[in-house]
Formats: C-alpha cells, sequence, structure tokens
DNA sequence: CTTTGTGCTTGCATTTTGCAAGTTAGAATC
DNA sequence: GATTCTAACTTGCAAAATGCAAGCACAAAG
C-alpha cells in the first residue's frame, strides 16, 4: 500500500505516479499496449522488475484493470479503469519539454 | 544536463519533472509559493537538498527562472516561466486520487 | 513429454532519496 | 564596522528505489 505525504489531491496523485514510469505505461495503453510485453517494447526500455511493480502499484489504486479471464487463462490483458483513464488529459498536456509545436502525435506505444 | 530516454514529448517531460517533488514545487507556485523557504514550508516536508537539486533542474529546463535582481539583493524569488506554466492544465488535471468529488481547489502551497 | 514464448521473480550493483548537521552570505542591530 | 540573525543552500551518510541480468512458472504447440 503506498502512503500519502498530504491531503492535497495533486501530491496524493503523484504518490502514486510520481516516477519516471507509471504515466509512461499508462501512455502506452492510450496508444493500444496491452500486454505485459507491449509495454516491454516501448521505446524507453523499462526494466522488468519495475514493470511488474508499477503494473501492481497501478492495479491496486485502481487506475488499471487486469481482464481476469476467470481460471486464469489470459494473463496480462491490462486496461484502463476510469479513475485510470481521467488523467489522461493531464497526459496529453504533459509535453512542454517535446521538440516541435506539440501538435504531433502521442509516439509509439 | 538530463538524458532524455526517447523522442516522445511526454517521456521527455516526464525526464525532467517524473519524480515525487517537482511538480509539487510547481503546484506550489500556482498557489503563491515564490522563495525557498516557501516550498519548505509546504505540507509535504520536502528536503532542502532535494530542494535545491530540483530548482536547479526546472531552472535549467527553463520551467522556472529566479527574478535575478542584479547584484543579487533578493535571492530565491522564483517564478514560472511561459513553458513551466504550460504544465499548469495537466496539473489541474492531475488529482484522480484526490477524495471528493474531483471539483475541489488545488489545496495549500 | 519436450519445446517455445509470455509473464513475471530474484540477486545484486548503482543511483536516488531522506535526514541531520554544517556553511555561506546578505540584513539587521549595535 | 563588528556582531548577530536568518534565509538559502551544501555536505555526509544511511536507506530506499532503480537498472541489469539471470532464472522460474505455466500454458500452448508440436
Amino acid at each position: 500500500m503506498v502512503e500519502f505525504r498530504s491531503q492535497c489531491p495533486i501530491a496524493s496523485t503523484l504518490d502514486i505516479v510520481g516516477d519516471k514510469w507509471s504515466l509512461l505505461i499508462l501512455r502506452s495503453m492510450v496508444v493500444g499496449a496491452t500486454s505485459y510485453s507491449d509495454f516491454l517494447a516501448s521505446a524507453e526500455k523499462i526494466s522488468t522488475n519495475i514493470l511488474a511493480e508499477r503494473l501492481r502499484r497501478l492495479e491496486d489504486a485502481g487506475l488499471i484493470a487486469r481482464a481476469t479471464a476467470r481460471q486464469g487463462s489470459i494473463r496480462g490483458a491490462y486496461a484502463l479503469t476510469p479513475r485510470g483513464a481521467a488523467l489522461i488529459p493531464a497526459l496529453q498536456g504533459a509535453r512542454p519539454m517535446g521538440r516541435g509545436q506539440h501538435s504531433g502525435q502521442m509516439g509509439g506505444a
């Protein structure tokens, strides 16, 4: 479980996604990634232990969900929850360090 | 200098502000903080070495600027640059983990 | 029942963070 | 102009997070 540093909703959100990887995982989902190997294939080369831990954390926080086909058939198959989807507009706005005119696509999965 | 992991503008932005503190510093500026001690006074208790390093990084990245009153009279006196201000809308959207109906104020400095 | 591929876990070196204490430089007081 | 005060950092070191490489589990294919 994640500890919240304060009552501030922004700080609380950053307690979940305030690291170099979590928001990139959400970004990858926006552009179509749904499986563990999809996330691994992104341009930024996340390591497997970090990916597994972040997926667990994002799931615990209710931002993503596993499509738990009962009796453990499909593994992986992650999807954004409504709460996770609520972060996407913020993500779209989070690119002032990009080169170009801030009007391109979100980039590869 | 910060290394960029990929060409993705979101990843590049996270290479600058993708940690637990940078965006909280920007949030504090939105609600009025301008000095080192203002930042230290926020509810989340950032430590001094991290604060000093983040201020330097944010300044290097062009997201904030020191109001360098010539001949070093006022120290501190940080302000958002246009590029830094461009992140504020994203910040506003980054609070799905907050309690309540997602319609409150940004919280204390 | 062996092989293959996906989805993780583990071990360990490196890096980042947090905490406490110390230093520096203007500002105020004498 | 020396002394004291205080805001603004810097430094040292322990603790936690990260990155890398290797290994394991388990289902599906042959």
